[in-house]
DNA sequence: GTGAAAGCGCTAACAC
DNA sequence: GTGTTAGCGCTTTCAC
């Protein structure tokens, strides 16, 4: 049976009356202690290890409006790449001495505004979201109340809200001319959902690229939508195996379904890259410990955090910025050979 | 310039005012409404929508003591083993409507002490630790102040403090039983620091199976300290290729490991699982994937974190509980034919 | 350098 | 059913 002891926390001014002086010399020690004599600093300060006493934060708060938390919710946490981005924002805020509370939307968006709303009433100071919805009405609401707004991974639509997004028109349109490089001209590209904004704008890149190189990207390009994730890459592949005209080149929306695609692939006794080469998006952890190396669009994922933190860190009064990163071709194996 | 409005947040009383009515009936009306008429009940509703009004939960911890937050402190938060430990914790929290704030470690004992007085003044109600050392001093000085501890992934060295965990050397045991049975009788065992607690009892686990059946460990197998990646597992096994008698099969202590292992297996011209079998540890989700599927010992990581939130939501005065997992082998290709 | 006291926003106990 | 009010623990003037 742990002896749980429930009985009242110990406050400052059970610190005080053990010490011998008022709450406000406590106080002092704690929050300016050069503005107290040595003698009575020490006594404060055994009382305060004797009494192991910790400060009530949500006192402390509601008094000095002081707020050093901030709140970051991303679409899907066990995802590496927002768990990169994530890290990148705690080490930022953690050289401040801010907190971070992170959670989750699962793409959800009334996920999204149940903890927007548990993060206002916590006080943070700001928020970094990952929208769900393109319509960042309720994140304006929140602005208006003096909260701070990041979107993350995701360029504003409105000139007076931040943003720190990575060029994913661009990171299609890379891709797309590597292939197209290598000699490639029946592409696939297995892509989700057009509602997700970053499948849309890599596809938009795939096109740009296409047309680019003088191709009809209608004739030129099949597109596959898929889930995001292995299934989602093996189901795709299937679907371009039983199609009459096989493309040599297969760009997938993100590593998961590369791997699928992969996986798939091989199993179906084709070689890649020289039967189809096959590019992926992330270039997560795993993605060059393939027994075939994947060739994959990175993004700079820890950068994007420490950036958006420092934003959401600036005064409140600082002009809105919006930030777009490059994303950066990493050529490996699955894509390096000439077309069979 | 964003207009990020300073002006002090709307209170209760703003409401109570706009409403004409008095705090307490908006009070009511957010925390008992069916205390109130339904007509007053309506224009309190009216005026928080208006004034677009979010409690202060600072001011609402502070009054009612009501804790609906709760902190883990676990040791690497981009590691898919705890990303997925936390999901289930949060999942099981939401049920309750609490809320989590999850912090990372980083094997640190300093950042560990650091999150952990951060989530005392933030007035958790509990916290659910991944102890980076093997005292757990620090954690019953917490829990001496009231706030709940439960041990996440490390059994408890005490009695009294709850704690869930998974048999690591059951683990150990489980892979090195398997490679016998496929006849293997040279074993390589990649593994981590011994001070690491699950590294030190997957071997014991490794040593145990191997005295069960009748081999001598110290000359059955070997071992080799690599660093938990999968530069770790390139590096193991240059060093066993470079030996004389060249093990059959390799046990890594995680999935990266084996990652880096099987990369490298390849390169050397040898083939996976018939020149040499390999078993990981986690079922990380490309586990499965791989060119070549990788045999892996699954741990309930979800279950691991629901039951860990299910033990910190019982009361204060229940008795300390001391769940251990039993983990499961998930056969694949990586460790299925016979040695050569 | 130190103490006294006001009050942050809220909830709950108690009047009416 | 609704209003009034006392604090929760803290920081911060403002006296002394």
């Amino acid at each position: 049976m742990p002896p749980r002891t429930q009985h009242r926390r110990t406050s400052i001014s059970d610190v005080a009356r053990h010490a011998g002086v008022s709450v406000g010399t406590v106080s002092n020690v704690l929050n300016r202690p050069d503005r107290v004599s040595p003698g009575t600093r020490k006594r404060v300060e055994a009382a305060i290890a004797e009494l192991s006493f910790v400060r009530n934060g949500s006192a402390r708060q509601l008094r000095a409006g002081r707020i050093t938390t901030v709140g970051a919710i991303v679409l899907d946490i066990s995802n590496p790449f927002f768990t990169d981005v994530t890290r990148g924002i705690e080490e930022r805020l953690t050289a401040d001495d801010y907190t971070l509370m992170v959670a989750s939307s699962d793409r959800d968006p009334e996920r999204e505004a149940r903890y927007l709303r548990l993060f206002e009433e916590h006080g943070v100071r700001g928020v970094m979201v990952v929208p769900t919805a393109d319509s960042i009405e309720h994140l304006l609401a929140v602005r208006e109340r003096g909260i701070g707004v990041v979107l993350l991974d995701h360029p504003s639509p409105v000139e007076s809200v931040s943003s720190v997004a990575v060029d994913d028109v661009n990171g299609g349109a890379m891709a797309t001319r590597h292939l197209l490089d290598q000699g490639h001209t029946r592409l696939a590209f297995l892509n989700g959902a057009h509602s997700i904004r970053q499948c849309a704008d890599r596809l938009e890149g795939v096109r740009l690229a296409l047309a680019e190189a003088g191709r009809d990207p209608d004739e030129a390009l099949v597109e596959v939508t898929v889930s995001l994730d292995a299934d989602g890459g093996e189901a795709g592949i299937r679907a371009l195996l039983d199609a009459p005209d096989r493309p040599t080149a297969v760009f997938c929306v993100n590593d998961l379904v590369a791997l699928g695609a992969l996986r798939t692939l091989r199993r179906a006794g084709l070689s890649v890259p020289d039967d189809v080469a096959l590019v992926g998006y992330d270039d997560v952890t795993f993605a060059a410990e393939l027994a075939t190396p994947l060739t994959s669009v990175r993004q700079p994922r820890h950068e994007l955090g420490t950036r958006a933190a420092d934003l959401m860190l600036r005064g409140g009064d600082a002009p809105a910025e919006h930030v777009v990163f490059q994303p950066e071709l990493v050529v490996r194996e699955s894509s390096t050979s000439a077309p069979a």
